[in-house]
DNA sequence: CGATTGTATACCCATATGGATATGCATTGG
DNA sequence: CCAATGCATATCCATATGGGTATACAATCG
């Protein structure tokens, strides 16, 4: 089998840098599609694509409002991922204290 | 251009769900190669692809003793992710309280 | 030193992109 | 009702996998 599709879930949605460009730009609002294409300086289509994989793990929701689509942020679709990582928070954390320790019984070496 | 390598950049590595699983049986502590064969499942030379893969965006580290490498989690390489994931926190909080007033108000109104 | 064990690499294959471009559709304006 | 505008899709292409299998290497053992 081949890589696992991007669709699948939100890590991979969230694993291209445009899609987070999209998503932080998302943060200030609503947004239309042609907005978000003149932000990203890439072509339509591609902007389309990628909001197309955003939607199918749920990260934004879209709105039609007339000729135009409105995309909106779903911040919630992005709490798996908070919750995967953050669970080595106190991982990282941890060896921050040691490094302080050592620093510390240097200090008093001296 | 095809889809950005994956050895580009943690979040991409750590959108392969077998390299989260390896980073996670790594919380417990260093392993060697084949430890991570056995408890994934994966042929071994698919896991230290993985692991090449986990290495190159500095997610691991590893340790030659004897015959074997053992493989030693480096949790600092997952900040970045956790830092952009967490500036988005706030907004599903938010929402959260949103619904959390709705819900008291219609509470109010019976 | 030859065999065994533990890993890393090299290839081969099918598949899923991401970007480019053309095109289909729906809504709005004249 | 026809043209223009705003998006979504369909194709085509090059590339990067991930999995399978064979193989090259290094260290250890007898």
């Amino acid at each position: 089998m081949a890589r696992a599709a991007t669709t699948a879930d939100t890590f991979n949605a969230v694993a291209e840098p445009r899609r987070r460009e999209i998503l932080d730009a998302l943060t200030q609002g609503e947004r239309p599609v042609n907005e978000l294409v003149t932000l990203l300086g890439l072509a339509q289509p591609h902007v389309s694509r990628h909001l197309r994989v955003l939607r199918e793990v749920g990260a934004v929701v879209v709105r039609d409002e007339g000729r135009q689509r409105l995309y909106r942020l779903n911040p919630q679709a992005l709490k798996p991922i908070y919750d995967w990582v953050a669970s080595y928070q106190h991982l990282w954390e941890e060896r921050f204290d040691l490094l302080e320790d050592v620093l510390e019984d240097l200090k008093e070496e001296h």
